[in-house]
DNA sequence: TCTGGGGTCCTAGGACCC
DNA sequence: TCTGGGGTCCTAGGACCC
């Protein structure tokens, strides 16, 4: 007989938090916050903050005086630390299964595709038990036949105390009776928009969703919500990618502004700040490419201001990843969207159309092949050395110096305790 | 005073071509 | 009175995810 291919799905409990909790173990049992960029708004909770009713995205200043009495506690972002923490998680889940699909920094497919495994419950735990070993953090197991039904495999596991973490949902009755409790915005894929939607149809569960049929689903929504009702039938129609980081079609890089922004030079900063941040990322994933989008606006939230929101497309006529390219055009851009006049919230930059950098054709009227190569020994010199001493320790003068007033903000920020050496935890003996 | 950043996929509609 | 049809490419916008 042959095995069926089983899907496990772990993910971290709300991993900023307990990537923190690992270092400060103080805070376990604490209602802990860790906040956006600009120590903006709350972007994961424990449960303890949770249970205060501080809802996700809640901005810092409404929760200021929790803080202050020291009822809640917050952490600015640390992604160096949670990318790390990230990295071992996902190497503990390879020692159980050859295929591991990292599908976001807390969380990863298994597939088992013919192990012969006695208790799928079991190996569950094990899965639970070792991750907490040896990195300290709590996850939560769903396991299913398809990526959908072990996400939904997964809610339970957190949702409902009594299984430890762990569900088994490889049964079909059990599937039927989660399905047929489970509100059908939970389901994976299914938003605000979509669950008002379905239950203007009478679809209240998961359940009722997979009783539909997905040629009358597709024909109201799409074939994505039609592959849904497919996934909860048990038949697998996701794609397995193993691959998933490395072969992005955008890459982005935008901050918001640690406060409103008017003049010009301080735009054209943070937009060469950017601009050489992105193609830094191309460059690391040895691409390149020929169109972007350069943005700029104002808050949305500041009614009493004038607004103003631009986005403007950049094409180069062959693909790059030179920095130097990019800022030339991007600032020739900034030229022609920025207007006087207005408190700028915010700025990004956006590359499209993600390329291999192999099959490039060079520029053969503009760059001698020779200059071509001194400007690329130049910027992987750069790249080099940034690596080794840390982000922007070599970076172009039109980025501006590090006081400058449209940095982030970040006041709580915690040691980066894994990746900077100065930041390593002490042990002491007695 | 203070409201994140970075992605994916799908659809509709316009331009253009034959 | 009548105003092709189908294919492709591109873009904008909307929905979703973490």
């Amino acid at each position: 007989m042959n095995t069926p291919i089983v899907i496990v799905h772990c993910d971290a409990n709300s991993f900023y938090c307990s990537c923190h909790r690992v270092f400060e173990p103080h805070l376990i049992g604490k209602p802990l916050g860790v906040l956006s960029n600009n120590d903006g708004c709350i972007i994961a909770r424990t449960q303890e903050l949770k249970a205060l009713n501080v809802a996700m995205g809640t901005p810092l200043f409404q929760v200021r005086s929790l803080v202050k009495r020291g009822d809640i506690m917050i952490r600015s972002s640390n992604y160096p630390l949670y990318g790390d923490m990230s990295e071992r998680f996902m190497a503990v889940l390879e020692t159980f299964s050859p295929d591991v699909e990292v599908y976001s920094i807390d969380e990863a497919f298994l597939r088992f595709d013919g192990f012969s495994v006695p208790d799928w419950h079991i190996r569950g735990q094990q899965i639970q038990s070792k991750v907490g070993r040896w990195t300290g953090l709590p996850i939560g197991v769903g396991i299913a036949t398809t990526k959908v039904l072990s996400k939904l495999a997964n809610y339970a596991a957190k949702r409902y105390r009594a299984t430890g973490g762990v569900v088994d949902l490889t049964s079909p009755e059990r599937q039927k009776k989660l399905m047929a409790i489970t509100p059908v915005e939970e389901v994976w894929g299914v938003g605000r928009q979509l669950a008002k939607k379905m239950k203007a149809q009478g679809i209240d569960t998961a359940f009722d969703l997979a009783q539909r049929e997905p040629t009358s689903i597709q024909k109201q929504f799409s074939i994505v919500e039609a592959r849904l009702v497919k996934e909860l039938r048990g038949e697998s129609c996701l794609p397995w990618e193993e691959q998933t980081d490395g072969n992005k079609h955008t890459i982005m890089c935008s901050r918001s502004f640690g406060r409103p922004v008017t003049a010009k030079h301080n735009i054209q900063e943070a937009v060469a700040t950017y601009v050489a941040r992105a193609c830094e990322k191309l460059r690391a994933q040895g691409k390149a490419s020929a169109k972007a989008q350069l943005f700029l606006r104002t808050s949305p939230f500041r009614d009493q201001d004038q607004q103003y929101s631009v986005n403007l497309n950049l094409a180069l006529p062959w693909p790059t990843d030179s920095s130097q390219a990019w800022q030339h055009i991007a600032r020739k851009g900034l030229d022609s969207i920025f207007r006087e006049g207005y408190l700028y919230q915010k700025a990004g930059f956006l590359l499209l159309d993600i390329q291999d950098n192999q099959s490039l054709q060079n520029d053969l009227f503009q760059l001698s092949s020779t200059k071509a190569q001194s400007s690329n020994a130049f910027i992987t010199t750069v790249d080099e050395i940034n690596n080794r001493f840390g982000r922007n320790t070599l970076r172009s003068a039109a980025s501006g110096f590090s006081t400058a007033r449209w940095h982030m903000k970040q006041n709580y920020i915690s040691p980066h305790f894994t990746t900077r050496w100065q930041d390593l935890p002490r042990v002491r003996t007695t």
